[in-house]
DNA sequence: CAGCGTATACGAGTTAACTCGTAGACATAA
DNA sequence: TTATGTCTACGAGTTAACTCGTATACGCTG
């Protein structure tokens, strides 16, 4: 048949998702000059994405002066949560310990994160 | 341009790594039959799909007989950490702290899991 | 009213990741 | 030799996710 669809927001979504998350409800135009200048994609293009999000409800959408204002329709938390839960199903066979040994043996975190990271840890062991 | 590459192995290249770790290396026939009856691909897709990743490096390939012989070329790990990588750069800004209280606050993990982590936590501070 | 600038809508064109069928090579069995 | 089965290689066809240009609408200003 077909490519699949990707799982959650693709790459050039996500990069709208942060522009947004950053310059609060925004026209085409702003959005697009949030690009660095070198890589800044056509008016059209970004346009042509933000429909797309539209279509999927990533993106809210309200006629303004002028040209329509766009706004995500999902914060930041809920993107992440949902880009976790998606890695953990398909990599991780669901296994949140084997997630997090990963990300740790790897990470190289300092040795404040890591005191953060087990007081986060009791708290969600006192639960 | 044109659709950008997925990041690291799509889903149907994912399965067929873990087919591969399961079985060891194999022949077309044999991969193709671990799939479940109902959504066993053509005998044809499944050597298209290690073509393509044989040309990505995904795996290796001898000549046996009959036919073919594939093995994976990325260990389970490897996957994993690249996978972890991947979405740490892209969604999580590389804060390997904001990842884990992700996956904590959502995962409700077993009290078990939670004292092994402490472990591994502490395992890693002292390093 | 004519012209200008900006915005949207629409459609064409491209590539990656899939699907599969058909053709041909090659060994073994009748 | 001929038939049979299994394998690979190759190419056609599809969809999602991108790219952008052009046509059109709409509100200003001269």
């Amino acid at each position: 048949m077909a490519r699949p669809p990707h799982p959650g927001p693709t790459e050039r979504e996500l990069t709208l998702f942060k522009i947004l998350w950053n310059l609060g409800p925004s026209t085409v135009r702003r959005i697009r000059e949030a690009f660095p200048a070198q890589r800044r994609p056509a008016h059209t293009s970004v346009q042509t994405n933000l429909q797309g999000m539209l279509e999927k409800g990533y993106v809210t959408r309200q006629t303004g002066e002028p040209g329509h204002v766009y706004a995500a329709a999902l914060s930041r938390e809920e993107v992440e949560r949902s880009a976790v839960r998606d890695l953990l199903g398909r990599v991780f066979d669901g296994s949140a310990l084997r997630l997090i040994t990963t990300v740790l043996q790897q990470d190289q975190a300092s040795p404040a994160e890591l005191r953060r990271l087990q007081a986060a840890l009791e708290e969600a062991a006192r639960d």
